[in-house]
DNA sequence: GCCATATACTTGACTAATCAACAATATATC
DNA sequence: GATATATTGTTGATTAGTCAAGTATATGGC
């Protein structure tokens, strides 16, 4: 007799799943020294209608706070992978724009990265991943 | 033109929603003195058949590492939420127990758990949640 | 124009986890 | 039975994030 209503189960068996995948893709992306995280930042910046983002969007778009934006983007300015640009009608903000290197480096990950995700996913047929995204895209 | 994959964009969505969820039912449980994680320790063991687990299964089932237990359930075991007992058949082992105290605290967080879990999957149906549970489940 | 309030970002202090190295014990082989 | 190897758990050092407070700029009402 479980202690578990169906929804109370369905939060911690996804936190243990999301825990599994993220150390996986994590792995896998160190080959090209990135986090999950910072791959999910870039991936924000390539599907950005203005190849431009602010901090606070960025922050948003991937569930960290801007505080956590700062920190992670810090690193991969130093390295080049991200360059700030000024709003000029907003003096407060710093745009984040990704430099060639950083498009290159992500363009490399992304390959990394899709192989991993399809076969961690490789359980399911195309039609329960679409369902999948679908019902879980519901909770958003 | 999104950059990725059906697979590729499910992990990241995921990794959005567990952040979000988890968050929520952070603030809730903490009205009780508990991190998410430490209920789901707690979870197990109530749902263990033993009533009693040993260190690297907890640390197994809730997707935390060994030494990750060690400190999580020091604090547990000083307030008096969860005792150690040994394994008379294998010394190295130290079983984790909750204790009346724990028991009780977990039935009274177990409320406030279900509730917010109930309403953090509100937006589905009971049939959506279950395929959702299912779906998410064979990625295990 | 000035002041109050709100927003964008950064920083210092902290926390929950990780990993790598270790001690203690168990198991398997010879 | 001794020795090599594997397993359980703990510890020191590190890390990726958090929150709260601070700075700088913007906006709206008077």
């Amino acid at each position: 007799m479980p202690s578990d209503s169906s929804e109370s189960a369905y939060i911690m068996q996804n936190s243990l799943i999301n825990t599994r995948l993220s150390k996986v893709v994590d792995n896998h992306l160190s080959i090209h020294g990135l986090s999950f995280t910072e791959y999910m930042i870039m991936t924000q910046l390539i599907d950005a209608p203005a190849k431009t983002m602010r901090r606070i969007e960025l922050a948003e778009s991937v569930g960290i706070t801007a505080s956590g934006v700062t920190r992670l983007l810090a690193p991969m300015e130093k390295i080049g992978l991200v360059q700030k640009e000024a709003n000029p009608r907003d003096a407060r903000v710093s745009l984040v724009k990704l430099s060639k290197a950083g498009e290159k480096l992500y363009k490399d990950a992304s390959k990394t990265y899709q192989e991993c995700a399809k076969s961690l996913l490789s359980p399911l047929s195309a039609n329960q991943l679409a369902s999948l995204t679908d019902l879980t895209g519901k909770l958003l």
